[in-house]
Formats: structure tokens, C-alpha cells, sequence
DNA sequence: TAATCATGTCATCCT
DNA sequence: CGAGGATGACATGAT
């Protein structure tokens, strides 16, 4: 049952950052990519205006004891350590390693206009754009490119691996000088330990990655998207940069199926109509190139594909965003982009005209990562006929869109896909000779289900269950672990920590016990004792708690905590678990001391004193508070059975115990919540890595779903081309469709027919939604 | 001086 | 039933 409550406290909180994570509004990701600071404090760790709590953190999870959290000398050492790094950044090449990867990707022999783009992403998804068509080393590539993302995230401290390569020797040497200097303030090495290392280092990092990219990332966003939208200097037309930059590749492959289909619509005569698709397929290898073909049959199919294109292109600027934001771009990035002005991207998408569907096409390609405002000028005349602001607020992902996005995602499913928009509702006054839905039948039903199913698990914010289905149907090999099974491991690790807390507290309270325990009973002068005596029975308030003497964390064992001269180093919030330990063992004996000085010891001494302790000594109770709290039972009721006490000292007694009791639980259940906290953040950490994943995988599913729907409808163009009716005459496109039945034959129907058909299954998975 | 933080304490629930 | 652990809420002192 206890772990039952744990379980569910821990969960409450789990699902709390879950759900801004991955749920509403995604706004996890720009708490932490925006340098909001409560949110990110608790998920990414303290920055440095958090200094007492991030110490506190790793005093209490990391065994950094023995620096005090007040103390100024973790000013010192915090900044020591920034300013070194800073220093050392100027002579080191400190490039990410995406950055690298993204440089690489970027050598363009054409030198096209993303080449100098500096986002990292979107040069990453261009590169396995630039794969797109070839296929054939896509796995490579995209393992690159995930592999690239990781690290950037954990370049940018999402991740927080221990790297020990990050820490070279002269920076060991370095912070064991700068621990040198500041042991003999109190600080102990623990606080160096590389944990803590590494987490300022964090800090470090963050503020020189913050630096560099300013220079690359966020502030240009902007510009970015200004430059992108520039003319391109091969074509002349005025399109994002990312196009010409995937031109290279797909262009080139459009091109051919263009060519392919231009061939593939001769008005010559024997139009034998294949009967089977399959055998049609066959017949017609989708790159063979069967000459001419009737340039108006191209239109109608190709802008008919740019709707699902481009609904396509809103998921990957969906990616786009998501990755950005898991980047650590910051909120204003993410503005921008939102708030691109859809005066220029549309104008500048309304030069293409639909018979340049190739740029289009290529263009959405590309549009993947980081590029997600040149995305939005990439939406094609259909998808832009709707509303601006249903696709900007698409990118959101706000639940409570959910009619919006199913306007926009509903048509993303199949059906969607593969019917030409007029079929789907949208209009498409830009459309030339209309052709009906040929591939209705095509594909089958599942697929389709897969498809919206997919759709729908990232549009209502990655639902961990459709997520998990979603993993189950496209991945076993996932590694998401969304579900409960990961908080009983974060309990067990907080359990485990706890417990060991206590237990090493108790520990070190019992020994101090142990060793003094009978001195702080009797060392007490009688004269302060009956003044104490006189203020606790006047006042049964509380008196005023006294400073303590020495910061005696309930854990640390450092001699150089307890030194007197300290305390007015740094603030001293001390867990007085054996404070009449603590007095005993660091007083002088008495008779080395003078008179005067001796009174003045014994003021400090009562200074030094909890509450309890006061109010112990005034009621003569005779043993120390220390032994009353930690005694076992057995042994405390045997010792308080060997006195004679009253019934005032007895209750006091126990009330001692129970606060003091009290107290190492309230610390340990302070310890046991950051604990928590800090697992929470891992979890964060591995989630959004998780989620990064499953959205490229995402990327990867529609994109081959889009070849092969370009394979498809090359194959109808071609087969449609090749028809003619009795008197040897081309149908025409207009008129006629081809129609794929469930049994695999193809029939041509007239259009009319066909239209309905199409409208009739276009509602089918609109209504399962509902 | 107000805000914030760390810690102690109490009340309460639970085992 | 009492001891004691857990934890939310509040108090207090320090910064």
C-alpha cells in the first residue's frame, strides 16, 4: 500500500509533466527550450539564479555535502568555473557535433541558398531529403540524421549522459586547484565530484551554446525565412530555399516521371486496356519510358497529389517544430515561425502555378526539419484555399483544434491522398482536365487505418496509448516506454534512496551518540539551566530557536562542517540530529577555558541549541536528546524506565522524540521529493527522445507513402494515356477514370461515377473518427 | 522591506 | 492501540 501511494503521488506527477509534454499544447518543449525558469529548473536543473537549489539537489541526491548552499564560496566556485570555461571556449573549437554533421550535409556542389543556412536540422533533414528518391542508402541516412538529432539534444543538455570526455585532464586539474582554494572554506570534495562537475558544466555549456546559437539559430530565424523565400537563382521563381536545395535529388526523379508521363500518353491507337493492375504494373515498369504522353492528363494528377502533399509537408513541419523545440530553439524561434506572415509565403507560393507542381512536390521533400516556416509557404493552393490560421494552428497541436486538424488530417489518411481534391472537398479552381480517383481501391483498408491511426496519435498530442499502438503496428523495436512500468522504477530508485538516506542518517546520529551522548546530559552550568528552566515553565510557546553552531548535515561527516569560526561564512540551516554531540565534541575542555570565556562558551552552547534541547535541559531531563530520538523503542523505554521522571518530563520526552523523529522524516521526505524531481526530469529527458523518434519514424512512413503514391500515379497516368476508345481516340480525362475494384481488376468509368464513389469513400474514415 | 529559501514543527493519515 | 513513517501546511529565521 505504501508503494501503492508512492506509486500514485509519483505517477500524479509523472502524468502532470507528461501531459504538458506531450499533451496539450506541447508546451513542455518550450518551457524547455525557452529560458523559462520554474519549469525549466525542475526538468533541465537549476541555472545558476538557482544555485541554492540546484546545491541543494545534488547535496542531497549527488553526496555533494560539505559546501554550504549559502555559502559565498559557491558564488565563487560557480563563477570561477564559468569564467574558466569561457576562457578555454576561446581557444578551443567548440562545435556541436550537428553542427558538424550539418556543414557536411551542406556542401552543396551547387552552392544553392540552404547551404548557408546554419540550422542544423534542417540541413539534416535535407540531407536524407536529398536521399529521398534514391532510396537506396535512406536507412543510412536516416540514421545519421537520428543520430545527429540525439546528439544534438544532448548537446544541448536535454540529455545529460556522462560523458567523461568532456572533462579533459587540465580541466580535472583546473577544478582540483579551484577545490583546493576553496576546501579550506568548508567545501568539500564531493562538491567536485564530476557529477556536480558535469551538471555546472551544463551550465557552462548551455551559456556557450547559447552563444553560438544565438548566432545560429533563433536570432536568424527570421532572416532565415526572409532568405528562404527568396528568388532562387536557378529558376527564377520565388520559392523557400529549401527547394532548390532538394532539387538536386527529387527534382531530378520528378523530372523523370514527368517525362514518364509525357511519354506515357500517346495518342497512338491498339490502346489494349490492361485488365489486371498488377499485370499492369508489369507491363509499365514505373521508370520505362513510353513516349509521349498528353501534357493536360499530367495537371488534374498532380495537383490532385499536392493536397496530400502538403498535408504531408504540415506533418513535417509539425516534425520541424517538434525537433526544434526539442533543439532548444527557443519560444521566439518557434513565434516567428508561427507568426511567419502568410502574406509573403502564400504570395510566394501562388507564383508557382500548378503546372509547376515539381517544385512543389520537391519542396515538400524536403520540408522536414527546422524549416518549418519555408513549410508553410510550400502549402499548396488547396491546402491554403482553407483558412491560414487552420494550418498555423495546426503546428500547436492543440487539442481543442481537433475540427481544424480534422479538416486538414482528416484528408491525410489515404482516401485523402489519392484522391484529387475536388474529390476530397477541397477546391481546386487551378486544376486543369479533371481525372477521378484511381486508386481508390488500391490500397487497402488497413493501411488506411494505419495512416489515420498514425495521424491521429500525433495529432491529439501522441496519446501514449495510440503512440504505444502506433509503435506496436510500425516498430517493435521501440524504445518508447511511455506506460506505467517506468514509474515504479523511479519509485524503486527514490525508495532506494530514501532508504538509504535514513539510514546513513540514523547511522551517523547513533554513532555521534554513541561517543557523546552522557557529556551533553551533564555538562550544563546550573545557573543557565535554572534560567531555562524559569522561561520554559513561564512560556509554553516556543522559545526562539537559536542559530546553530555547526552545519551538521544529517549526513556529513566533515570535521571541518562543525568549526565555529564558519558559521558566519555561510548561512547555517544545520539538521541538529545530535546537537549535544556536536557541542561536546567541538568545545575545548572546560579547563582550558577562562572564566569569562567559559560563560561566554555557554551562552554560544545555549545559542547553539534546538528548542527541544532547551526545553531538555529544563526540565533536567537526564539523558540526551540524541539518545531519546534514536534509541529503538526497546532500549528507550528500559531507559526510561531505569529514571524516576515526571510526568511533565516524560511527555516531554516523548514529544522530543516524535519531533525529532518528525524531523529526519520531514528531511528525508524533502530528499525523497527532489529525488523525485530529478527523476522526473531523466523521464522528460528519455521522452522527448522517445518522441523525437517516433515523429521521424513518422517522416519516414510518409514519405515512402508518397513515393509510392507517385509510383501509383505515374502508373495510372500511363495506363489512362494508353486507352482509347473504338474509334482510336484517347479518352478523355474529364470524362473518364480508372477505377481499381476490390478483386484487383481496373475498370474505366465515367467520371461522374467515379466522383461519387470517391465522395462516398472519402466520408467512410471521416465517420470512424467521429 | 518584501520575497524567497531552508528547516522545523504540527496535524493527519497510514502501516 | 501506540509507534513511527509520510506528507501537506504552516512557522520561523536567514538571506
Amino acid at each position: 500500500m505504501l508503494s501503492l501511494k508512492k506509486y500514485l503521488t509519483e505517477g500524479l506527477l509523472q502524468f502532470t509533466i507528461l501531459l504538458s509534454l506531450i499533451g496539450v499544447r506541447v508546451d513542455v518543449d518550450t518551457y524547455l527550450t525557452s529560458q523559462l525558469p520554474p519549469l525549466r529548473e525542475i526538468i533541465l536543473g537549476p541555472s545558476s539564479a538557482y544555485t541554492q537549489t540546484q546545491f541543494h539537489n545534488l547535496r542531497n541526491t549527488l553526496d555533494g555535502y560539505g559546501i554550504h548552499p549559502k555559502s559565498i564560496d559557491l558564488d565563487n566556485y560557480f563563477t570561477a568555473r564559468r569564467l574558466l570555461s569561457q576562457v578555454r571556449a576561446l581557444d578551443r573549437f567548440q562545435v556541436p557535433t550537428t553542427e558538424v554533421n550539418a556543414w557536411l550535409v551542406h556542401r552543396d556542389p551547387e552552392g544553392s541558398v540552404s547551404g548557408s543556412q546554419p540550422s542544423s536540422g534542417l540541413a539534416l533533414e535535407s540531407s536524407s531529403g536529398l536521399q529521398d528518391v534514391t532510396g537506396t542508402d535512406n536507412g543510412v541516412r536516416e540514421s545519421e540524421t537520428e543520430q545527429g538529432f540525439s546528439e544534438d539534444l544532448e548537446d544541448l543538455g536535454a540529455v545529460a549522459p556522462p560523458v567523461s570526455g568532456d572533462l579533459t585532464k587540465e580541466d580535472i586539474d583546473l577544478i582540483d586547484i579551484l577545490w583546493r582554494q576553496d576546501i579550506d572554506l568548508g567545501a568539500g570534495r564531493e562538491i567536485f565530484d564530476y557529477s556536480h562537475r558535469q551538471k555546472e558544466q551544463d551550465v557552462d555549456k548551455e551559456l556557450q551554446d547559447g552563444a553560438e546559437q544565438e548566432d545560429t539559430w533563433p536570432g536568424e530565424g527570421a532572416e532565415a525565412l526572409a532568405r528562404n523565400l527568396l528568388v532562387d537563382g536557378e529558376t527564377g521563381e520565388s520559392f523557400p530555399a529549401q527547394v532548390p536545395d532538394g532539387e538536386d535529388q527529387t527534382a531530378l526523379s520528378l523530372e523523370e516521371c514527368l517525362r514518364l508521363l509525357e511519354a506515357t500518353c500517346p495518342f497512338g491507337e491498339n490502346a489494349e486496356f490492361p485488365a489486371d493492375i498488377s499485370s499492369l504494373t508489369e507491363a509499365v515498369p514505373s521508370e520505362s519510358e513510353p513516349p509521349g504522353l498528353q501534357n493536360n492528363l499530367l495537371s488534374p494528377l498532380l495537383t490532385g497529389t499536392e493536397s496530400p502533399f502538403d498535408l504531408e509537408q504540415q506533418w513535417q513541419d509539425l516534425m520541424s517544430i517538434m525537433e526544434m523545440q526539442a533543439m532548444e530553439v527557443n519560444t521566439s524561434t518557434s513565434e516567428i515561425l508561427y507568426s511567419a506572415p502568410p502574406g509573403d509565403p502564400l504570395s510566394a507560393n501562388y507564383s508557382l502555378a500548378p503546372n509547376t507542381p515539381i517544385n512543389q512536390n520537391v519542396s515538400l521533400h524536403q520540408a522536414s526539419l527546422g524549416g518549418c516556416s519555408q513549410d508553410f509557404s510550400l502549402f499548396s493552393p488547396e491546402v491554403e484555399s482553407l483558412p491560414v490560421a487552420d494550418s498555423s494552428t495546426l503546428l500547436p497541436l492543440v487539442p481543442s483544434n481537433s475540427t481544424n486538424l480534422n479538416s486538414t488530417f482528416g484528408s491525410t489518411n489515404l482516401a485523402g491522398l489519392f484522391f484529387p481534391p475536388q474529390l476530397n472537398g477541397t477546391a481546386n479552381d487551378t486544376a486543369g482536365p479533371e481525372l477521378p480517383d484511381p486508386l481508390g481501391g488500391l490500397l487497402d483498408e488497413a493501411m488506411l487505418d494505419e495512416i489515420s491511426l498514425m495521424d491521429l496519435a500525433i495529432e491529439e498530442g501522441f496519446n501514449p496509448v495510440q503512440a504505444s499502438q502506433l509503435e506496436e503496428e510500425f516498430d517493435s523495436d521501440s524504445g518508447l516506454s511511455l506506460d506505467s512500468s517506468h514509474s515504479p522504477s523511479s519509485l524503486s530508485s527514490s525508495e532506494g534512496s530514501s532508504s538509504s538516506s535514513s539510514s546513513s542518517s540514523s547511522s551517523s546520529s547513533s554513532s555521534a551518540s554513541s561517543s557523546f551522548s552522557e557529556e551533553g546530559a551533564v555538562g550544563y552550568s546550573s545557573d543557565s539551566e535554572t534560567l531555562d528552566l524559569e522561561e520554559a515553565e513561564g512560556a509554553v510557546g516556543y522559545q526562539p530557536e537559536y542559530s546553530k553552531f555547526c552545519r551538521m548535515s544529517y549526513q556529513d561527516p566533515s570535521p571541518l562542517s562543525c568549526l565555529p569560526y564558519l558559521e558566519h561564512v555561510g548561512h547555517n540551516h544545520t539538521y541538529n540530529m545530535a546537537p549535544s554531540a556536536l557541542d561536546s565534541a567541538d568545545l575545548p575542555p572546560p579547563s582550558t577555558l577562562k572564566k569569562g570565556s567559559k560563560e561566554k562558551q555557554s551562552d554560544f552552547l545555549d545559542k547553539q541549541m534546538s528548542r527541544d534541547e532547551h526545553r531538555a535541559r529544563a526540565m533536567k531531563i537526564p539523558f540526551t536528546n540524541d539518545k531519546i530520538i534514536n534509541l529503538p523503542v526497546e532500549e528507550f523505554n528500559e531507559l526510561l524506565s531505569k529514571y524516576q521522571l515526571s510526568e511533565a518530563q516524560l511527555s516531554l520526552i516523548r514529544d522530543i522524540r516524535r519531533r525529532g523523529k518528525n524531523k529526519m522524516a520531514a528531511q528525508n521526505c524533502r530528499k525523497r521529493k527532489l529525488d523525485t524531481i530529478l527523476n522526473l526530469e531523466r523521464d522528460v529527458e528519455d521522452l522527448q527522445r522517445d518522441k523525437a523518434r517516433l515523429l521521424r519514424e513518422k517522416v519516414e512512413f510518409l514519405r515512402s507513402l508518397r513515393q509510392m503514391k507517385q509510383k501509383v500515379q505515374s502508373l495510372y497516368q500511363e495506363v489512362f494515356g494508353r486507352l482509347r476508345d473504338e474509334n482510336g481516340r484517347p479518352y478523355s480525362p474529364s470524362q473518364y477514370a480508372l477505377q481499381y475494384t476490390g478483386d484487383g481488376s481496373v475498370l474505366l468509368i465515367p467520371r461522374a461515377l467515379a466522383d461519387q464513389q470517391a465522395r462516398r469513400q472519402e466520408r467512410k474514415p471521416k465517420d470512424r473518427r467521429k
